[in-house]
DNA sequence: GGCAACACTTTTGTATGCAAAAATAGCGGA
DNA sequence: TCCGCTATTTTTGCATACAAAAGTGTTGCC
């Protein structure tokens, strides 16, 4: 019952006027990517091309080349002759994702030290005080927009697309590792505090600190992605 | 709980029979991915889906879910309704890979200084005198292999998975400008060099040093293939 | 002669069809 | 009742068909 219309162009209703540029497989790419990313598509998750394809307005033929790009990205698992899953969200995964990252964040803080410009480091200490801001009021969820927004700016100031893209791939694992990490406030704070001495390190330019700094900070991530990894599957078993 | 052999052990002969367990995609993943790290489809070829398919003996469609899938990995751009073409060799893109590619070594060195055993040390030694071996008889292809086969043990002594496929998929991109680099013996010799005092630093397990020594390593590679790419453009041009 | 519009060809992007493999359910026997 | 086997259904993997876009060549006009 699925409607064949060339789609007139008096018909706005359909979005994909508006979207029309981008291909539908990329599009898909970006939804699936979302889906996971966000948890709605929880790990180990099957994804059932049929379902997921009329879930997503499309046929199979892009919905499965978008599960072969996020296959290269880890996102998903290929089974052979059993289609794909959503990638399981193990600990150890986390350990080794969060150790290649904070090689790549290292890295990026001590580029950025070198080619930052003073009007890129405003910016990221602009962002930092809207962080400040809405960690004071205690909102998690605009905190979390505003620190990935801070490193991803000191990523950006290492000016190395490669690195960038190999540093998105990783990140959208921990990203995905997001929604289950209730922070406390204790920790909380220890964060935002590591977040002053980053601002302060790339402000003066020190790269070797900022390295330090950085990888100091994703450790104490990975501690408590641990943690709420370690106390998801109590819930799990229990 | 038995193994559900589908391939009596006693009948080898029809050689899709061992293949059998493969995905047609994922072998033309693998010969596309060759072809391009081979330099057969050279930089910036157009990638014709209806002559590939053909020339890999499948149809469109696994061939297109394999070009997104090195898409992903950056071998391939997609250029939206213009299809695909073998990603280009820029000495900036080199320069960008060859320092994300140093710090992914670099971590791999420290980690294999904690992590290998005293067996997968002595099997590196063993490479590295094979190694030695086709250098002094100079052939380049072996020496290559060997050298290849090094530095993917060391990695696989972080026991980082993680780490291992970034590192592979970064890799793929200066495989490709392996076969431009016309190696001076005197660069050659120097490579070797460096290639005992990383053998050196590994045994000490001496993890400052050996990442030190790797990112040097491969800051010369660098040099070399930037030279080799330079030389090719001038050819080129000409 | 040069340029633009148009028809035609080629190629890409998406949908659908079909066969093989896997999952599932139903049946029979111990 | 439980296990194992078989038939059925479902789902995946691949091929093909069709539509839209890009590319190409030709013709007509200035």
């Amino acid at each position: 019952m699925s409607t064949p219309l060339p789609n007139p162009s008096n018909a706005p209703s359909n979005v994909t006027s508006l979207v029309d540029r981008r291909l539908l497989h990329e599009t898909v790419i970006d939804q699936l990517r979302d889906l996971i990313v966000q948890g709605e598509l929880a790990p180990e998750t099957k994804l059932n091309e049929r379902v997921l394809a009329e879930r997503l307005g499309t046929s199979r033929t892009p919905l499965r080349e978008a599960i072969k790009f996020l296959a290269s990205e880890g996102l998903v698992e290929l089974l052979p002759n059993r289609g794909a899953v959503v990638a399981p969200l193990k600990p150890e995964k986390m350990k080794e994702v969060f150790v290649v990252l904070g090689a790549l964040e290292a890295l990026a803080g001590d580029l950025a030290c070198r080619n930052a410009t003073d009007e890129d480091i405003a910016e990221i200490r602009a962002l930092h005080f809207h962080m400040l801001a809405h960690h004071a009021r205690g909102d998690l969820a605009q905190y979390f927009k505003y620190n990935q927004q801070i490193h991803s700016r000191i990523m950006d100031c290492a000016t190395n697309a490669t690195l960038a893209q190999s540093y998105r791939g990783l990140n959208a694992h921990v990203k995905r590792a997001r929604y289950l990490a209730n922070l406390s406030r204790e920790r909380w704070d220890k964060a935002v505090h590591e977040h002053g001495e980053i601002l302060d390190a790339l402000t003066r330019r020190d790269g070797a600190r900022l390295q330090a700094l950085l990888r100091d900070h994703l450790a104490n991530k990975l501690v408590l992605v641990m943690e709420a990894l370690d106390k998801n599957k109590a819930e799990v078993a229990r």
